[in-house]
DNA sequence: TGAATATAAATTTTT
DNA sequence: TTTATATTCA
């Protein structure tokens, strides 16, 4: 008998023509959007100009994806924050009239991690329980180490706990040696350079003791956990049929290997990423992620998108501009069919005060013009900058919500409440005894760290009691302890235990802080959102990875206004747009910040940074800066506009000069 | 003498 | 608002 091989194509689900879709990829998309969208077999990389479409390309490829019969669930969306996560997934579900694009997996590299360690923790010997430590965490602990560490050590100035965790994390995120940063940046502490590499060791040795672990670490971690083994990679890659990293430019080196790793078996990887937009460099994000990719993935695609959809020709000529001075980048030039449009205005103001004046008085015009609030932001480079632009807006009677700068989480007394929780979840976690054993009075860090010692050699048995704490420690620290054993041992919801510390904490808050009555709001705000969790270490993971991006100010008033300008900083609007844009303190000194003014690195960030916050405007985009600025830590006075403002000809912009009534 | 509290100084950008 | 230093208290 004959026998005869018969082969179904891989493609033939892939094949347009023979289905029919829901969505018209063709009428909606542009050659090259619809290039990126159809190529769904092979790695692609599409370098994506501001304003291109990207976000309406990639939630394209998911409808696309999906409607040729793929399951939502095993489509993995890596993006920069779950703000952009959540918002593509809502227009993908719009798009295709259904709510199946929500399923799709995704979110953080960082969120992404914390899943897949929370069922893979075993492996690299962690507990699943593990907790997460914020920034501000990790430095409590290496601060904790770091006194210990001191008594010898008085004669010299050893660096500060911002310090040393930047250093330690600049390190994981770079994967370079802490010798080698320690010595390009901060050359001061080489002669400490062992004292720095010790405590390190410590660092993680304690980590590991107490289970936890920081932000680097659930990167570090997960790299590890898919780089040693193989069986364990193809299980949870395999879960994916497509994999999408969106603002590639700004993931870290450790981010670019879990990125191969995850695609090493089914090059089924798509990165998109603009170079001239990349700005995170400062945490370690690597814009040559960019240029390796192809050289990982051999195969696959590079598609450019330069018709940008946002901006007026006018702006686009500017923004143009300032980018082309940048040293390294991939050569493309935005164009758009837009009307030219308004040309930029510079505005230079004599005072800070004049500039706030100057940008609220231009909203109200705007407004009278028919823009409405939500179409207008406030750009700057630092969120201390707006303080007096905040003021002002709040005479005038303009709503705003600010983004960037302080959050709620980060507040004083939001962090006591959240040490409360940690340790009642994990009465191992030292840092956050240590944090509310300070608040009692009579307690202080020599009596905190010997309660710590009794409890830590305590809690390896099973539950601990109050009364087990013998000595000559006060009375408050046993009633705390009594306090937490209980509430440990209640099965209750996550609310119900923010209840109890609430009232256990109140009178402590009082005594504290003057302002209490204030903080007591941001206290029934954290409340409400407990409400929503059913179980405390979802609450507590959620705390630490994403966070409500509103800082502490507006959380409470948010919903009463529906019309709102916004006020971020530059690194907070990334991905946003609006149709009038003011960049205020666009001064040299400020931005780009004098932090940045002798390394050359740094300061093509601030470049990058200045293009970004330009190329958010649609159609209105005003530079303002204070002329007449004494800077009280330099002693420097700045009356420059900045520099990346100052090599674009004058032809590409207006000037105006503020007169006065 | 050691430890808690009062006082003074300083502050980029974020997962 | 937090962190290093000076001062006061037990």
């Amino acid at each position: 008998m004959d026998t005869k091989k018969y082969t179904i194509k891989k493609d033939v689900v892939g094949e347009p023509e023979r289905r029919v879709f829901k969505i018209n990829y063709e009428r909606d998309l542009n050659p090259d959007q619809l290039e990126v969208v159809r190529t769904i077999d092979r790695p692609v990389l599409v370098i994506a100009g501001a304003g291109t479409g990207k976000t309406k390309t990639l939630i394209y490829r998911v409808a696309y994806l999906v409607e040729l019969g793929g399951n939502p669930q095993s489509i993995l969306l890596l993006t920069f924050t779950r703000k952009a996560a959540n918002e593509m997934l809502k227009r993908a579900a719009a798009l295709l009239k259904s709510t199946s694009a929500e399923q799709v997996s995704g979110g953080t590299f960082h969120s992404f991690a914390n899943m897949t360690l929370r069922q893979y923790a075993k492996v690299l010997g962690y507990g699943e329980q593990f907790t997460i430590l914020d920034d501000s965490d990790a430095a409590d602990v290496v601060n904790l180490l770091r006194t210990r560490l001191k008594p010898e050590k008085k004669a010299q100035r050893f660096p500060k706990k911002e310090t040393l965790v930047d250093i330690y994390s600049r390190a994981e995120n770079t994967l370079t040696k802490i010798e080698e940063i320690v010595f390009k940046e901060y050359p001061r502490f080489i002669e400490q350079i062992d004292d720095i590499l010790s405590l390190k060791h410590q660092f993680d040795d304690y980590k590991r003791k107490y289970n936890l672990m920081d932000y680097d670490d659930l990167l570090k971690n997960l790299r590890e956990l898919l780089g040693q083994n193989d069986s364990l990679r193809k299980a949870v890659a395999g879960k994916y049929s497509h994999i999408m990293v969106d603002e590639f430019q700004d993931t870290n080196r450790v981010q670019g290997e879990i990125v191969k790793l995850l695609g090493q078996d089914r090059h089924n990887v798509m990165v998109v990423g603009d170079d001239a937009q990349s700005i995170y460099s400062f945490r370690g994000a690597n814009f040559k992620n960019i240029f390796d990719f192809p050289a990982y993935f051999p195969d696959c695609r590079i598609i450019k998108l330069t018709e940008n959809y946002r901006s007026t020709q006018g702006i686009l000529n500017f923004t143009n501009k300032v980018i082309d001075a940048a040293k390294e980048k991939y050569e493309k030039e935005l164009y758009s069919r837009k009307k030219a449009g308004e040309k930029p205005a510079i505005v230079a103001a004599e005072t800070e005060n004049v500039q706030s004046k100057f940008v609220v008085q231009r909203i109200l015009e705007l407004r009278e013009a028919g823009s409405t609030l939500n179409d207008i932001a406030v750009l700057f480079r630092s969120s201390y900058l707006s303080f007096d632009l905040e003021i002002e807006l709040t005479r005038a009677n303009i709503p705003y919500v600010k983004f960037g700068g302080m959050k709620l989480v980060e507040a004083a007394h939001i962090k006591d409440v959240i040490a409360f929780l940690r340790v009642i979840e994990n009465p191992q976690d030292a840092v956050g005894w240590h944090r509310i054993l300070l608040l009692h009075p009579g307690i202080g860090p020599r009596i905190a760290e010997k309660v710590l010692d009794r409890l830590t050699r305590r809690t390896g048995s099973a539950e601990m009691k109050g009364e087990e704490i013998e000595g000559d420690i006060p009375s408050s620290a046993h009633d705390l302890i009594s306090f937490i054993a209980g509430e440990g041992k209640k099965s209750v919801q996550p609310i119900d235990k923010v209840e109890s510390v609430l009232r256990y904490y109140k009178p402590l808050m009082q005594s504290k802080y003057d302002d209490y009555p204030k903080r007591e709001k941001d206290l029934e705000m954290f409340a409400s959102i407990a409400e929503r969790y059913r179980s405390l270490q979802n609450f507590l993971a959620d705390l630490a990875l994403e966070p409500p991006t509103e800082s502490v100010v507006d959380l409470g008033e948010k919903d009463r206004k529906e019309e709102q300008i916004t006020i971020s900083t530059v690194h907070s609007a990334k991905g946003l747009e609006w149709n009038s844009v003011f960049v205020i303190w666009a001064l040299d000194g400020k931005f780009p910040t004098m932090y940045a003014t002798d390394d050359d690195d740094a300061l093509e960030e601030e470049r990058r940074l200045m293009y970004v916050a330009c190329t958010r405007a649609k159609e209105n985009l005003y530079l303002t800066y204070p002329v007449n600025v004494y800077d009280r830590e330099s002693g420097r006075i700045f009356t420059k506009p900045s520099r990346f403002i100052e090599v674009v000809q004058a032809e590409f912009y207006e000037k105006w000069n503020l007169d006065f009534e």
